[in-house]
DNA sequence: CGGGATATTGATTGATTTCAATGTGAGTGG
DNA sequence: CCACTCACATTGAAATCAATCAATATCCCG
């Protein structure tokens, strides 16, 4: 294991992964983090990297969740995207990251050297290929998400995310978030206020059940759907 | 010349490039396109690839304005980026365009095999470097509007957006807008009533000149700057 | 020079924020 | 095992910023 970045504080034993073992770009890009990467374990709301950091690795979700994030100089938060084990993240910046990133709750995050992981690429052209689709999912996720908070109302917003955190984990009905409301509010550009609101109005509307704040059953996705515009 | 994509509606004479000479990235992404690109003319709001589309080429403004974006069924609009004379564009997509892209004004632009390009950049680190830098300053500014999106207010948005493209026409006084208000108010996610107003707003706070709508004269960068937060 | 699109300005409405109070639940120590 | 506690979440009332509806004004474009 290479020398790791001084912040990370990791403990740097090995977990079990619950990473999805499905999906195109899983093997190659996966395989890679699992040759080169170190599991570093990371505590509620620690840094995993900070914005204009050189950046020097690529980051795998392991298990538990991540942010990234950019704040205004006054405190205002704007997250740009969630991480849920498997997501690769860290790899969309130049030299140096765009934003910051930390760990929403106790997380263990797979780190390869960016350096090494690109010139395993430069040899194994389906590794390229997984990067490439990578990078464009992240992409096509931020201009996805610009639609959001420029053009649709609470309700679309929470519906759109909450579709999202469904097929993320697997369309299975009961849904487990793993951020606050305030991180919610501050993806979807709103307040926890209105977060909980419109959580409360989709439950009136039968579109899904609030059993605990962190746990959501999607009643009916189709409603949901039909929000998503 | 290769085959190009029928919709582009080509008129394939050259003309005399405007695009920017200076700035890291120039040379070797701009030498690339010069190289084997060829120039093609778009009429106002004609179609330069549409969403969905296979990404087949990569595009540099010569001179005029390109606008991307994605909608909403109901027709709600959210413009991602606008790309001047020198700017790269549709790189930043994996196999299919994430979103679509037009020609603000009639405008003119260079057009090179995505496929060329990369065998180019594979022989060429110069090049190679010269592409991921221009993919990672897209990604880079999808985050930073998203912060705007999702925090800013009508003020401190269209702060932002004059300061943007201030500095993208070489700091000069005078800014000529390409667009009309409700590209901004789109880009924005604001309406053109409330561009109008907040811009009346930064004139009578001194901040701006209007002589006519296109036209802004930067009175006051400084007081721009403040309201960037 | 005319005319239609584009932009400005005004009045009002309305969605979301802000301010405030109450409720809930996970983790801890007695 | 239960009660306590503190952070987090919900709910309510009022305020606010931007949207909407509406009426000119202006400017390109042909």
């Amino acid at each position: 294991m290479n020398k790791l970045p001084a912040k990370m504080n990791a403990t740097g034993h090995a977990v079990a992964s619950a990473a999805k073992r499905t999906g195109p770009a899983y093997s190659a890009l996966s395989e890679a983090f699992a040759l080169t990467g170190a599991v570093m374990s990371f505590e509620r709301n620690a840094e995993i990297f900070g914005e204009g950091e050189e950046a020097e690795y690529f980051y795998q979700v392991v298990n538990g969740a991540v942010r990234t994030y950019k704040v205004l100089e006054d405190g205002r938060r704007q997250i740009g995207a969630f991480y849920l084990p498997g997501d690769v993240f860290g790899l969309e910046a130049g030299d140096a990251h765009a934003f910051s990133a930390e760990a929403i709750g106790r997380s263990s995050v797979r780190v390869a050297k960016r350096s090494v992981i690109l010139s395993m690429a430069a040899r194994d052209g389906e590794l390229g290929q997984a990067l490439w689709t990578a990078a464009a999912g992240g992409m096509r996720a931020a201009q996805e998400h610009m639609l959001v908070l420029g053009r649709k109302n609470a309700e679309e917003r929470v519906a759109t995310f909450l579709l999202d955190i469904l097929r993320r984990e697997d369309n299975r009905e009961v849904i487990e978030l793993p951020m606050s409301r305030q991180d919610i509010a501050d993806y979807l550009g709103l307040t926890i206020e209105t977060i909980s609101r419109t959580m409360t109005l989709l439950e009136s509307e039968a579109a899904i059940e609030l059993p605990s704040a962190r746990r959501v059953v999607v009643r009916s996705p189709g409603r949901l759907q039909r929000l998503n515009a």
